[in-house]
DNA sequence: TTAGGGTTAG
């Protein structure tokens, strides 16, 4: 251990020169470095043939470790008549349901005819164990209805129940009988209400809960703290974690790791870790996996690495937590290298370990990865819980990738779907420019599922990459008028972008103008987008004034306003506005491309001279430009907003990231290969142009994914239909 | 007979 501290000490000062006052003062996260594995011990397996004797009865209940020694039990009882007796039958039932046997449990319930509460808690807990939370919520209402009186122990089961399904009405109505049958100062009950009220995003009611409460346990701390964390209020949760240290309310694991859930800032972090081990949880390793997580968040994935590196038996939190690190840090080959690790240890993936590492695929775009974790999850699909979240996430790659017929393979052969599957298809069509297909997709989905607000974003939003206006209008008064779902901003920005794309721009401001809600950022954001399109300076200039007040960060906002007063010639205003936007500080983010070839990934940037194979790429560039010529193409010079000669201006647009990745891809993959590229922000509309006719010089289909949506250019047209 | 409860990292 001596020896396995020293090389931590060296790796720590390697990482970071500023650190060298180690280990004086260490850093706290070093103390994570090893933890110690947790050593478990089989209980015996009980059985009794024999007839029971009631004084042993519930002692062989309690030892029972599987279904089959419960039964032995049971028919014991059978043989003694000791099931007639409530207490025995109720320890049977609560036996039943903790080794999974829910529906012997509620059989044996049932027969019962019981009016005891007591049993009906066992039952409704029991239900609450196997997520049947439907099941234990109308338990509760029968038990109502019966007059049988709900204590204690009934409500901070039934408050779970609603927690889990985020059922605020009916947990309201569950706080209200606790108010009626006299529980509500009850800390086991308020320690529910203010975890329930956390998961139903209504944190103002967890705090009124936490803050009425006439005493509390560490327990309400947790969970305050909890509630805090799950509802962005962190600087909240940070103080009432330094207020209960105040109190002297020594903090228990949970504790820790939900306040590590509030940090983002490194000094917290460290803070935090100092608590941590101050209490005796530097050798945790939850405790270790929550601190890993938090150094990520705090933006310091390095030291997040030396922790997970100092993990020595690695559990599965340990590696989900990393490869996700990796995926928030926008690190995506970092996160499925490490999944590839922690597949070559035969280490199991679970549905959220499968989440992230296709998060980090999505974020990559990359097709070949994304068909081998589809394997992977194929693989191990019967051992994850929650398996339509990954196959709707499976979906929603695919569609990233650029490929719907795998997509939709995938959608097809899914057993079960949800509101969510249905949606990530609808909007998967939408970003390909496929309304038709959304639509008619939408209309399938009514008649099994109520579509949710997400889905109408989907759907309109297809609707208007498409231009179906009349169907974007349809689904739009079918909101509120056959499903409830009143409009939030998103839905009046799609309608903004259905009318503005489609010319309507004097509609579409006077839509804005009637909205019953204030217009935000994206709003307006979009009437921009459509004026660019349309040419309509005038319009665009009232827009942009509202707009750079109320979103005065972004900088595609400049960008976008910059960009039409260059298409209308208007250079002196298009340098002002990128003078404006340098004199606020707001950064340009730097356009790259990616391509994928063989499996691995390349990057472009403008002028990219960093390739082994830069001297070819540029010739080739030079004879497909040559080619696209001959075809009608004349470079938009409108794109390029520095003040040099028409020629040069021609040159900068050559190199642009999106064409050298493509003559990249055309130089290196098979003929009739479709060649993918992946751009992070939009697609310029001089590469747009040129684009359609290298898929017609070359005859090869070419699909971008831009920050918006995708293009597939064949034989010379996009299926954009050169509105995007 | 005294069986049943709240928090917990990705």
């Amino acid at each position: 251990m001596q020896c396995r501290e020293t090389l931590g000490l060296r790796f720590m000062q390697k990482l970071k020169p500023e650190r060298c006052w180690f280990p004086r003062r260490p850093h706290p996260s070093c103390r994570f470095l090893w933890a110690q594995p947790e050593i478990q011990t089989q209980p015996q397996e009980i059985f009794s043939p024999q007839p029971l004797e009631a004084d042993t009865c519930v002692s062989l209940i309690k030892q029972c470790s599987s279904r089959r020694s419960v039964k032995m039990v049971h028919a014991s009882m059978l043989r003694s008549h000791l099931h007639l007796n409530l207490y025995f039958l109720t320890n049977l039932v609560s036996q039943y349901s903790s080794l999974g046997s829910i529906s012997y449990a509620y059989s044996l319930f049932s027969s019962s005819h019981s009016s005891d509460p007591f049993i009906w808690n066992v039952m409704i807990r029991g239900f609450v164990d196997h997520a049947q939370y439907h099941r234990s919520i109308l338990l509760y209402s029968q038990m109502l209805e019966l007059g049988i009186r709900p204590n204690n122990y009934t409500f901070p089961f039934v408050i779970k129940a609603c927690g889990f399904l985020r059922d605020f009405k009916f947990g309201i109505q569950v706080h209200d009988d606790v108010v009626e049958f006299g529980y509500d100062s009850d800390v086991f009950v308020c320690n529910s209400l203010i975890v329930m009220y956390g998961k139903c995003e209504s944190y103002e009611l967890s705090r009124q809960v936490f803050d009425r409460m006439p005493e509390r346990t560490v327990t309400s701390w947790s969970t305050i703290i909890r509630a805090c964390s799950l509802n962005g209020r962190c600087e909240e949760g940070l103080s009432l974690f330094w207020r209960m240290l105040r109190e002297d309310i020594k903090p228990e694991r949970a504790t820790i790791l939900n306040v590590m859930a509030c940090a983002h800032r490194e000094s917290d972090a460290d803070d935090i870790c100092r608590v941590a081990v101050l209490n005796g949880f530097d050798f945790d390793q939850c405790v270790h996996n929550a601190a890993l997580g938090m150094y990520a968040r705090c933006g310091r994935i390095d030291l997040a690495r030396s922790i997970f590196d100092g993990i020595s038996n690695k559990d599965l939190v340990t590696w989900a937590s990393m490869i996700d690190a990796y995926a928030q840090a926008d690190l995506p080959l970092e996160a499925i290298g490490l999944f590839k690790q922690m597949n070559s240890q035969r280490l199991l993936p679970d549905s959220i370990t499968l989440l992230s590492v296709i998060q980090a695929c999505s974020v990559l775009a990359s097709f070949q990865h994304a068909h081998a974790v589809h394997g992977i999850t194929i693989l191990t699909g019967g051992f994850f819980n929650n398996q339509l979240a990954v196959e709707s996430a499976v979906i929603d790659l695919y569609v990233k990738c650029g490929s719907l017929t795998y997509a939709r393979k995938v959608f097809d052969r899914m057993q079960n779907r949800n509101i969510i599957t249905w949606s990530t298809m609808i909007s998967g069509y939408g970003m390909h420019g496929l309304g038709r297909e959304a639509y008619n997709l939408f209309n399938q989905m009514k008649s099994s599922v109520k579509p949710d607000h997400i889905a109408f974003v989907s759907i309109l939003s297809a609707c208007s990459h498409a231009g179906l206006v009349a169907e974007g209008w349809e689904c739009f008064n079918s909101m509120v008028r056959d499903f409830g779902v009143t409009p939030r901003t998103e839905h009046y920005a799609c309608m903004v972008d259905l009318l503005g794309r489609a010319g309507k721009l004097d509609e579409a401001r006077g839509f804005i103008e009637r909205m019953p809600i204030r217009p935000d950022a994206g709003v307006w954001g979009t009437l921009l987008g459509a004026c660019r399109i349309h040419s309509n300076i005038d319009l665009a200039e009232m827009v942009a004034k509202k707009l750079l007040d109320l979103d005065s960060k972004n900088p595609g906002r400049y960008i976008l306003l910059s960009n039409i007063y260059a298409s209308s010639g208007k250079t002196k205003e298009a340098h002002k506005i990128r003078t404006l936007m340098t004199n606020r500080g707001v950064r340009k983010i730097s356009g790259h491309t990616i391509i994928e070839i063989k499996n691995k990934v390349y990057t472009f940037s403008a002028g990219d001279m960093s390739h082994p194979q830069t001297d070819l790429i540029y010739s080739e560039l030079e004879r497909v430009m040559d080619m696209i010529r001959l075809e009608g193409y004349t470079p938009d010079i409108n794109f390029v907003l520095h003040d040099v000669e028409e020629e040069t201006k021609e040159r900068m647009l050559y190199v642009h990231s999106e064409k050298l990745a493509i003559v990249f891809g055309l130089l290196n993959s098979g003929s009739q290969s479709v060649i993918r590229i992946r751009k992070n922000l939009r697609i310029c509309g001089d590469c747009h142009t040129a684009t359609k006719l290298i898929s017609k010089v070359t005859r090869r289909e070419i699909v971008a994914r831009d920050a918006r949506r995708f293009h597939h250019f064949k034989d010379g047209t996009c299926s954009c239909g050169d509105y995007w």
